[in-house]
RNA sequence: GGGCGAUUGGCUCAGUUGGUUAGAGCAUCUCGCUUACACCGAGAGGGUCGGGGGUUCGAGUCCCUCAUCGCCCACCA
């Protein structure tokens, strides 16, 4: 190796000195952008499931966008035409959130005081100095997105869409309004969705409170609730049909304690007699349950909470109360008039908003729905067709699960940032859906009364990024790229937006996308749902737990190319897993052995390029070039179908067990005599072309790589010579390696038996303590005649890689005295020792060995003695067990003949 | 209540359609700074595959059941 290239590589891969320049230069170079005339080739489309422009960067989003990358770069190098769209979520909630947040520490102001236009302008400030920080953070990761098409879902031409596609629902009727029971979140003081909460266990009490019965003084109904500042707005109590306690008070009137109203007593089998008292009380305004009671049995909905969660106007004198200090009121009043009976200790679910972890409480309001059954059919199609694939395959029926249920979908918001619903109202409070901004004052299209309003209403977030796949691409305009680049082929994304996106955004397309034949409208063929990542401890990952680990950091530490990998082989195909900060090592250190492993070639390939050059033909070179072939089909398949972890071990296997341990070893003999024969000599031109297979076979490993580990694989192509790279300035840029079916089962079988001889002779230097330094002479004796030639032609390398000064090779060799010796597959081996050196240590190895070749000749005999194996099995297998027993029995002939030859040494 | 995952050496995980003596990395032990790499090399020890039952000539691999852990859906006031 020449000083030059060792003083220009260090000694260890050091990641931040190339990952900024190389980043730029691809984006010179316009690597990430299709090129703007179309050429033919087939596209390969992926949308960036679009981070919160409030977000920062998480190992979610490192382990979702590594895989996205993986997929664009590979496909790329296979001759698609690429586009991978970047860009980010206006995130309606958290951003709003985030912006009055700053709002009021900065200026003491909430939106309410500075006002809506104002407040917008101070979210877009925001958004224009913050909102690209999640992006940048990609591109540390090496994310290939194509910036110049990057979208946010709040630009202008994006709310085209939404408002496009708001008004053809309208149109269709599949937009309604109404007051319904809500998910209330008093804390941000709007509506969620249904999909937007979850049920977090707790510990609460059960109140069980007296209901007197009218006319009886003296009988009560008692009902249990966990909630009883609700009684303020109970408009019955129901009880089971069969409920014999009750059955005579069905019909009957009770009168609300304290607040004096007459209820009646109602029979519903929605009633569970065996839990509290058996008798509910029914608040049809603030519980789901209680409002499908109250419907069918005509109640009133009486409203007793404001949008602050306080207590509203009907419930008199609470009036004005929140929530907990009218419960302790009310509490206290009933056990003054004995009208509490007792109180529990229960564990139930408390529904809390997902975005202010705050109690959800259900109130009627008047909120826009979507009507979402038309809307499903469709989306559940485009799976039975074939249309879609769900990847792992099991979260189909999650889908089809969600799909097939699927209720009304909320879509209002009680915010201002966001897309504002496109309807106007005249004075009679009559709404009309439209394209464009209605002027006040101008014709309302449906009345022709002068408009008066707008709602004030904006849209759920995502009613926007449920348009992503195609909105990004310009629709509703019928540009050129929604003509090129759609639908996509690829989606992977997070479980947990199955519903709230993945189905939506299915929904959307073939609703929305009329202009297409109905099998070009599914958004993305492969929907990959991928791993939750967890940490060590098998937790989630949270903000509140701290437990999380920043990949910024981490890529700060160990570089984006070890992050990475080691991300990718960690992670078995959508299993979940577990990540601690040292698991990084692991990439760390592929990535250096590459490093160092190319230092090696290009040291060789310093100063003169013998590209035209055959490559070398001895059986380790025919042996690693089959290996090479068998890498390049196993890591292309497997990347063709999403297995990630599987592609990665394979380069792995190859990179470090092949071509590292064995093929690069195995060369250093022949470069060396090359260089000690001098110029002119056959054993130069051997050299040479071995310095020819090197380098070709780096040359397509730093491909094969690529799309793991961009970097590394990109600083390295840069120190290839020219032709070695076919030219092709980027690594980036270069066409993904040809197999050629090369594979060469004989070298593949031969050199097998030339490792097992290796590590054979290696065991007994080591029992031997025989240092490296020291090259004893060695015996092989093949005991496979029809090996005897071949591995007699590998002996040299054979000693070499055993580090063996001088090598017999023959076929039933006599047993030399004082040898240490062991066997393998196809012979024995010898070395010899003095006589002062204690057998024992090998005799117990031997026996060792004995004993468990032996366990597995008795484990085919009793198969092959089986008379049903014999006939059931297939004929295959039956033939590989006897050769099977035949080997094993040879090896252990060896070892008992070897054994005996120890005792009479010793 | 329903559904889905997981359970393999000390740790983290692989194990295709049931058929080699169950693999890898980390950790451990021994030897070695052999001019690509000590973020390295060589060698070694260590598991009978959560428990039970079944199917089969043969099961880590299929079926049933139980247990433990995790996730999702529904949700009892």
């Amino acid at each position: 190796m020449t000083e030059t290239l060792a003083s220009r590589l260090p000694t260890r891969f050091q990641p931040a000195d190339f990952e900024g320049g190389i980043y730029a230069r691809w984006l010179a170079a316009g690597l990430f952008t299709p090129p703007a005339e179309p050429s033919g080739r087939p596209t390969f489309t992926v949308m960036i499931p679009p981070p919160n422009v409030t977000g920062v960067l998480h190992m979610g989003h490192a382990l979702n966008n590594t895989m996205q990358d993986i997929v664009v770069r590979h496909r790329r190098m296979t001759g698609f035409e690429v586009l991978w769209v970047p860009g980010t979520d206006h995130a309606g909630i958290a951003t709003q959130a985030v912006v009055e947040k700053r709002l009021l520490e900065e200026q003491g102001k909430t939106r309410e005081e500075i006002g809506r236009e104002a407040f917008l302008a101070e979210v877009w400030k925001w958004k224009e100095k913050h909102g690209d920080t999640i992006l940048e953070q990609l591109k540390r990761l090496g994310s290939s997105c194509d910036w110049t098409r990057t979208r946010f879902t709040f630009d202008a031409d994006m709310s085209a869409g939404v408002r496009e596609a708001f008004v053809r629902l309208w149109e269709k009727g599949h937009v309604y309004r109404g007051a319904r029971l809500v998910n209330w979140d008093c804390a941000l003081q709007t509506a969620v969705s249904d999909d937007e909460i979850e049920y977090v266990p707790m510990k609460g009490k059960l109140y069980y409170l007296r209901y007197p019965v009218q006319g009886q003084s003296g009988r009560f109904v008692t009902v249990a609730t966990t909630r009883p500042e609700t009684m303020l707005g109970d408009s019955g109590v129901a009880v089971h049909p069969e409920d014999e306690r009750y059955a005579d008070l069905v019909g009957k009137t009770l009168v609300l304690p304290l607040v004096g109203r007459e209820i009646p007593v109602v029979a519903d089998t929605s009633v569970d007699p065996q839990f509290g008292t058996g008798a509910v009380k029914v608040t049809p305004g603030h519980d789901p349950a209680d409002y499908e009671r109250g419907a069918r049995h005509g109640l009133a909905i009486i409203n007793v909470l404001e949008r602050d969660g306080r207590i509203a106007e009907e419930g008199g004198a609470y009036a004005g109360l929140t929530r907990e200090a009218a419960r302790k009121r009310l509490l206290a009043e009933f056990e003054d008039l004995g009208l509490l009976e007792k109180v529990e200790d229960i564990q139930h679910n408390v529904a809390v908003s997902d975005r202010s972890k705050t109690a959800i409480e259900p109130l009627v309001s008047e909120q826009w729905f979507v009507r979402m059954k038309p809307l499903a059919g469709p989306a559940i199609r485009a799976v039975a067709d074939g249309s879609l694939t769900l990847k792992p395959q099991r979260w189909t029926k999650v889908y089809l699960d969600w799909l097939e249920n699927v209720h009304d979908w909320c879509i209002s918001r009680q915010l201002w940032w966001g897309h504002r619903i496109p309807v106007w109202y005249d004075d009679d409070g009559v709404p009309a859906a439209s394209r464009t901004d209605l002027e006040i004052g101008s014709p309302h299209p449906a009345t022709g009364k002068p408009v008066v309003r707008q709602d004030p209403d904006v849209l759920d977030t995502w009613a926007s990024s449920w348009l992503w796949p195609f909105s990004t691409l310009g629709w509703p305009d019928k540009t050129t790229d929604l003509g090129r680049f759609y639908p996509t082929q690829f989606l992977s994304t997070a479980r947990d937006i199955i519903y709230l996106w993945v189905a939506r955004m299915v929904m959307a397309s073939y609703e929305f996308l009329d202009h297409l034949p109905v099998e070009r409208r599914c958004p993305f063929a492969t929907c990959f749902i991928h791993a939750t990542v967890l940490d060590g401890q098998g937790r989630r990952m949270s903000k509140s737990l701290g437990n999380g680990i920043d990949p910024v950091e981490m890529i700060d530490r160990y570089g984006a190319d070890a992050v990475r990998y080691s991300l990718m082989i960690l992670t078995r195909e959508g299993q979940d897993v577990k990540l601690a900060e040292n698991r990084f090592e692991l990439g760390q250190r592929f990535c250096n052995k590459i490093w160092n492993a190319a230092r090696f070639v290009l040291g060789h390939l310093d100063g003169d390029v013998e590209i035209d050059l055959l490559e070398a033909d001895a059986l380790e070179d025919r042996w690693i070039r089959s290996r090479r072939a068998a890498a390049i089909a196993e890591v292309g398949a497997a990347l063709e179908e999403y297995q990630f972890h599987d592609a990665a071990q394979a380069l792995y296997r190859f990179v470090w067990n092949d071509f590292c341990d064995w093929y690069v070893e195995a060369a250093k003999r022949r470069l060396r005599i090359g260089a000690d024969a001098g110029p002119g000599t056959p054993e130069a031109a051997d050299a040479a072309r071995v310095r020819r297979t090197l380098g070709s076979t780096l040359a397509d490993l730093l491909r094969l790589l690529h799309p793991f580990t961009p970097f590394l694989t990109e600083a390295l192509w840069e120190a290839l010579p020219a032709p070695f790279r076919g030219g092709v300035e980027f690594c980036m840029a270069s066409s993904w390696p040809d197999s050629g079916n090369a594979r060469d089962e004989e070298a593949e079988d031969v050199f097998a038996r030339v490792q097992d001889a290796v590590r054979a002779f290696r065991n007994v230097r080591a029992l031997l303590e025989v240092p490296p330094s020291e090259h004893p002479e060695g015996t092989l004796s093949v005991e496979v005649p029809a090996l005897q030639a071949s591995l007699a032609a590998a002996g040299p390398a054979l000693a070499f890689l055993a580090g063996l000064g001088k090598l017999e090779v023959g076929v039933d060799l006599a047993r030399p005295a004082h040898n240490g010796t062991d066997a393998f597959a196809g012979g024995a081996v010898f070395v010899p020792f003095g006589a002062d050196t204690d057998p024992e240590k090998l005799r117990i190895s031997l026996e060792r060995k004995l004993e468990k070749t032996s366990r597995g000749i008795s484990g085919i005999d009793k198969k092959l003695a089986n008379e049903n194996f014999l006939a059931k099995a297939d004929p295959e297998t039956v033939k590989s067990e006897r050769e099977r027993r035949e080997a094993l029995a040879l090896e252990a002939a060896i070892l008992a003949s070897n054994l005996e030859g120890l005792d009479q040494n010793g």
